[in-house]
DNA sequence: ATTTTTGTGGGGAATTGTGGGGAATTATGT
DNA sequence: ACATAATTCCCCACAATTCCCCACAAAAAT
């Protein structure tokens, strides 16, 4: 499975074309993946990425488990769904951000390709630098979370 | 079969035509389908586009479960199959939305397109908006259904 | 230093999306 | 039945976006 790691900067032009990261990109190519998916996080001001085959594996198992006839179900199946498109990446390697996304996470000139293990996020850079500002509860959160202690 | 994936903004004009997008126009093209067919959705505010192939797999599907003589099962699969219509679609590849229907629906002018996998899906903007801003629950119910957890 | 890969930018063709003018058809009221 | 209105359909024009191509700067590798 793909394993995406670092920070990139990047720079998006005036027609919403970003380069994809190359680091990014071999590690797609070696999957051999073809295309990605993107979609407003849930919680997040950003857009993640997925590899095509690990958003389509997903959609196997909702449809498979999600009744098309039940409106609860149907309506997780569109939350999940709306909101997604297909990125396509041109000739010089880049990939052309959609007007829609664009506006609904803010971004600019300045962008920050993040990669997360299996996907990669893509936020404005001035939104990046802040959540990284300020990482004072981060010890103590993960403390909280993953340290399981209980000493006094 | 096909597969509809994204999401697109358009304007429906005051005749009530709206461009079909061009991405899906392809998937269709390339199917070999020739007719749209449309139906208010049974449980949104929305309008439910299918390929005919996909309408008829459908009705099939209710077929094989309502049984005809059956008054109650038959009423069901009438009430089902009356709602709809063939969606034609003009010269410039835009399709015109009964009258009807946009009234049921609700649309006025700008209106979204969602690719829900083998159906396509035709929101007004405002409440295609309001169902990705609360995505609270999302997580909770993807993880409830498919988290296969054994949570208590 | 020179070559290769990575990242930026822009021009312009082709496609996609928007709007409107009416002719043809269908509905509606008297 | 007829006149009138509304709707549907077919055509054209144009704006916006996307796609495809090429040029070149910057960084990395040889």
């Amino acid at each position: 499975m793909a394993r995406f790691i670092g920070n990139i900067d990047a720079k998006m032009d005036e027609k919403g074309r970003v380069f994809f990261p190359a680091v990014f990109r071999r590690i797609i190519q070696k999957e051999g993946e073809e295309a990605l998916m993107v979609r407003k996080d849930v919680h997040q001001n950003c857009l993640v990425l997925y590899p095509k085959s690990v958003w389509n594996a997903q959609l196997d198992e909702m449809r498979s488990v999600l009744s098309r006839w039940n409106s609860k179900d149907q309506m997780v199946f569109r939350q999940f769904v709306a909101g997604v498109d297909e990125l396509p990446v041109d000739g010089n390697g880049r990939i052309l951000i959609p007007k829609r996304l664009q506006q609904l996470v803010n971004l600019q000139s300045a962008v920050r390709f993040i990669g997360m293990d299996d996907t990669i996020e893509l936020w404005s850079k001035e939104e990046a630098d802040a959540l990284l500002e300020n990482p004072a509860d981060l010890g103590e959160n993960i403390e909280r979370l993953l340290g399981g202690g209980n000493a006094l």
